[in-house]
DNA sequence: GAGTGGTCTAGACCACCAA
DNA sequence: TGGTGGTCTAGACCACTCA
């Protein structure tokens, strides 16, 4: 169907279908670990070939947006599988071994954004936040000191039950409370030297060096919903990254 | 064609091809920078569709083996090219300026793998190695430590000379010098304290955090084909992830 | 205009899963 | 057995590049 022919910013069909699948995902026609309809039903909904919607579905399924299941369906993606819970968690420990996570609450404060966490989480400075610390344990021992915030607007109601509950995914739990679902998200880290209260929560030497996560998390269409600092002790662990 | 029907374990076509293909690139058929033939072509020459080749191919544009350029050909990866010279290296300024690099020559010397280099290298521990430090300068400013070791077997001939040359990047001296092309790295981040040595090449107090990048990098075949420890001064620039 | 990669279609058949 | 994703084909046509 219409296929913009000439046009100076051409974009392919299937691409075309991308968006419209992602904006049924997005208007929650189809929820989190739910099956969305079949390659054909789909291809007659839109009128186009199946080997069409098929490449679709292809690109989010490598997105992450979309999980195939060859004989079963296509499923939207979901953070609450055991799984990919900690799908955006890439702290290993030195030894390989599984590791029994757990969540210490801190703080949980409302405030308002400012202008370098308006910018990056495309707000007002003037809009509201919340604000959460929390501790990471590791098998028993602290690791990850974590800052997180998120605009009010779209989570109101996020409270220090609604962490304590989260049981470590603060992902799976703004999908089942606020029906935001993570679907990207950029790192930048760097090494730094403990601060006073870091240390002190961590039970570390002022100084000792960490390893600094500056997390920002995106939900479908590039919005950035999540900025995140995580402050964590590498003496016995260590962060994966693949390159290709 | 012969498409092993009800064989335990089916391997698609498309997979057959790729592995065809992949020989060839192994077998120095297709130079690094060259183009491999059309699609077409290589349709009639493993008698199949040329879309069965076209998703051989794919697969091997996404692992960025191989590059298509549309309305040219596809060409095979090379680390030559100015702006993929850097391809593994995600390390860049906070300010996000793009930086001049340098590559100040430390050491090269000769030794036996040991225990751990020989597990990781897959090979034996009394194999010869060849390690090389250097140090890498941005802008003037001397930022990262490197310790490099790599089989010698494979890299005779290696020393102060050629890592020069390199200006930077080691990865396109492997190619022109040995035909030793790197398509993945594995990198294991975390964060350290500055022991004396490197302090002092760094200009830096004993103790400062610094970032530890240990990275093992492939070439085809998932062949693990050179070692590295990075320690990287990162008060003014950060490493990048991205997560899907 | 010739050659290359990129899109789209329509249809056949295969592998996997559940009932 | 029927439904789903996955593979493979053959052919048409489009967009891009370069001589």
């Amino acid at each position: 169907m219409d296929k913009q022919l000439n046009s100076p910013s051409y974009r392919p069909l299937y691409d075309q279908i991308k968006v419209l699948i992602t904006q049924s995902l997005i208007g929650g026609e189809w929820r989190p670990g739910e099956m969305i309809p079949s390659e054909v039903e789909l291809a007659m909904r839109y009128k186009v070939s199946q080997g069409t919607v098929r490449k679709a579905i292809d690109s989010l399924a490598t997105e992450n947006i979309v999980i195939r299941r060859q004989g079963k369906g296509t499923f939207v993606a979901t953070h609450k599988e055991d799984d990919i819970k900690l799908r955006f968690l890439r702290l290993t420990a030195e030894t390989g071994n599984k590791e029994l996570l757990n969540n210490a609450f801190i703080s949980c404060t409302k405030s308002k954004a400012g202008a370098y966490i308006a910018k990056i989480l495309e707000i007002k400075a003037s809009a509201s936040i919340i604000e959460v610390k929390r501790l990471l344990t590791f098998s028993g021992r602290p690791l990850i000191h974590d800052h997180i915030i998120v605009p009010a607007a779209a989570f109101k109601g996020l409270n220090k039950d609604k962490v304590e509950e989260s049981s470590g995914s603060m992902y799976s739990m703004y999908e089942s409370q606020f029906g935001v679902r993570m679907v990207r998200a950029e790192e930048r880290l760097k090494a730094v030297a403990a601060q006073a209260d870091v240390a002190q929560s961590l039970g570390l030497k002022v100084g000792h060096p960490l390893l600094s996560i500056e997390r920002v998390s995106f939900t479908y269409g590039d919005k950035p919903m999540e900025w995140r600092l995580g402050l964590c002790l590498t003496d016995d662990h260590h962060y994966m990254s693949e390159l290709e």
